[in-house]
DNA sequence: ATTAAAATACCTATTTGTAGGTATAGACTA
DNA sequence: TAGTCTATACCTACAAATAGGTATTTTAAT
């Protein structure tokens, strides 16, 4: 029986967990490092020579490619599996042409990293073909992640977004059939979770957490 | 003497118009047609066999890449200048393997834009080495370009950028040693300006024209 | 040197947002 | 069933933003 040594990097902590969770209910599968970085990762690779890479191409400094470009060079038996934040259809032509043997994107479900997974240990190559322009989905195993990580719930994600699309607690509460006082709760809410103090920092973390 | 046709693929109106101006003043160049998206490049691409043809890559629907991909491979002679809005170093690597014969970020000034076409219409390939991250330069033609697009003072612009990054009023002024007063001021000339209402379509109009 | 544009500043008024408190009904979970 | 989480809602108070007006000084351009 032979266990399949998997290396994962990714930048963010929560991530990497919940990845962790997930693949720990697969058989003969055996997390044997993480990395943060693309030093770390590179390091990681060389010491364990694992069968599997799943790579997040989103962590600073634009490691992503050039890890996988190192991988595919220097060891090029062991397969990688990308996940991306972003909808950017050209990148998966380019993972492709660089041997990639798999594309994820972030708003895939638990179902589909197993089956990813499993797919590209068994040697076939994982490139879903509707890799479409889609908003973050509330049922991805990320969307929970997310959620998680900054303890909010589905309704003060949706008043983030409704926020971010400039409209007001007024306009808000009219969208929704509720009060203005309720929505000022939820604001009131989500701006203690997320340590802002004005609407300004509640956008930039909508924008960089993919919600709009 | 031979004058060069050039046709110039950019959706936004504006930038089509300064380049045009910019171009104009050089000799022996001709541009012969302008397009707003992909399928009307091609179209005069194919009626016209320009000897240079200058793209944005951020035409809707990702045409740029397949754009130079066609003209690449049905019309080989013909020459590519790529002009981007992002910094996205792994792009120049991308175009660069597809044959383009040069590429301008949009901090570049008018020098730079005459520099490269003039050295690509001789044959030279123009990939400046230093392509790094950089804010929206303020000496660059495209800066100027966007400011008399919205009719926007170089002030109202920082103004923009602090609000964006979370600052009130009250801290802008006292970063600038100015009167809230006049940040005010400043504020509600630039929400006239952009036709918005609230700090969020302030941001959001920041993040869509690269000023963060 | 004249003009136009930009940056500065003030006044008033109203609306909206931010921040603290609390409370209750329903859903879900252990 | 007890307990927790979520969504809902209200109260008060103050801070900040929005929106209208005007006006002066500084800078840039012709």
């Amino acid at each position: 029986m032979i266990i399949n040594k998997v290396v994962l990097a990714d930048d963010h902590h929560f991530l990497l967990e919940g990845i962790l969770t997930i693949l720990k209910e697969m058989p003969l599968i055996e997390i044997t490092a993480t990395a943060q970085n693309g030093i770390e990762l590179m390091e990681a690779v060389a010491r364990q020579l694992p069968n599997l890479v799943i790579l997040d191409l989103n962590m600073p400094g634009y490691d992503g490619l050039q890890c996988l470009q190192k991988i595919k060079t220097y060891f090029p038996a062991i397969k990688v599996l990308i996940l991306t934040n972003y909808n950017q259809p050209e990148l998966v032509e380019e993972v492709k042409r660089m041997n990639a043997d798999g594309y994820l994107i972030k708003n895939s479900s638990a179902a589909e990293l197993k089956e990813a997974v499993a797919g590209i240990l068994l040697g076939e190559k994982y490139f879903p073909a509707a890799i479409k322009l889609k908003a973050v989905n509330e049922d991805s195993f990320f969307f929970d992640e997310f959620l998680k990580k900054y303890q909010l719930t589905k309704r003060e994600v949706e008043i983030i977004r409704m926020v971010s699309r400039e409209m007001s607690s007024k306009q808000i509460a009219a969208a929704l059939f509720l009060s203005e006082l309720t929505i000022n709760t939820h604001r009131r809410n989500v701006f203690r979770k997320l340590e802002v103090t004005n609407v300004a920092g509640l956008i930039n973390f909508a924008r960089e957490n993919q919600l709009l």
